[in-house]
DNA sequence: GATAAAGTCGATAGACAATATCGACATAAG
DNA sequence: CTTATGTCGATATTGTCTATCGACTTTATC
């Protein structure tokens, strides 16, 4: 029941460009280095969103990366159904498996699942980058507020 | 974003022993045909649940499974805790992991995967084993009703 | 234009946990 | 005493992520 590190690894990237939105280029080792993240692992996973048309890149010196559309228009859903497909819990409520249960017939779960699968998609389709940054932002003040009491 | 494979066959088998509540002993290898368990595989999840107190067993000829209390006292939230730990999507909102965050100090995630962490565990630990086996008979019936049509 | 700094790409190595299998043993029924 | 069945510990297998690598392309700058 856990996402993967990729769409970990992906999500984290994405805020830090969230984050510096409007403010010029990121460059991968950046990112990498805010983030903790493996750099060359870090670069597949921005091709992928680049390819997706979530990043624009500049090559070169002086390269990088930034956001190719404003944060609020990017949902946290998309990201990780792009890294790691829809968050069904399980292949026989995930439209894109074509796994077939071998036990349909008499089995109680697959509503269930159903259930969780769509409460998941709920929250994470109405969360966007916009939001995420705020809650960073929220975090970083408060942490500041508590040094000053 | 997926429950284990583990979690799945130990789920599918505490179906069975509960629509055989009160109907005498199930064989590993009955419960192994019928929900298509590899069966020196679901041998190792049933001592597992054994050990932990929801089936009772025979040795010996005629030997067994059975429920050790009534399905309505089981819930799939449990069980899933039991097979795979808790339902966390992520190691920082999870109760047992002790890795932290490297990054916890911006990060915009934390309180999203509580989100769905509590939303997970909320439909999962209202799911009892009795309602498992009642959608699984509602299931069959209106399949059975299809058939007459 | 030479050089250095960055992103791009395809291939594959490595790690790790999840899954599955095995053999030997214990127990109970008939 | 033989057969059916659960018990147990050890280990093999596998598969999928995760990560690394080397070679290439593009761009800025001197």
């Amino acid at each position: 029941m856990k996402i993967s590190t990729k769409g970990d690894y992906a999500t984290r990237a994405l805020q830090e460009l969230s984050m510096h939105y409007n403010k010029g280029l990121l460059q991968i080792e950046e990112i990498a280095d805010r983030q903790d993240i493996p750099v060359r692992y870090l670069e597949q996973l921005l091709l992928i969103l680049k390819r997706a048309g979530y990043l624009e890149s500049k090559r070169g010196v002086n390269g990088g990366y930034y956001l190719a559309k404003p944060p609020h228009q990017i949902t946290l859903g998309e990201i990780i159904r792009l890294m790691e497909g829809p968050p069904a819990p399980i292949y026989c409520v995930d439209p894109l498996s074509r796994d077939k249960c071998s036990v349909e017939k008499g089995c109680g779960f697959q509503s269930v699942w159903g259930e969780v699968r769509d409460a998941v998609s709920d929250i994470l389709d109405n969360v966007t980058f916009e939001e995420i940054c705020r809650r960073a932002q929220l975090k970083i003040a408060s942490k500041i507020m508590s040094y000053q009491i």
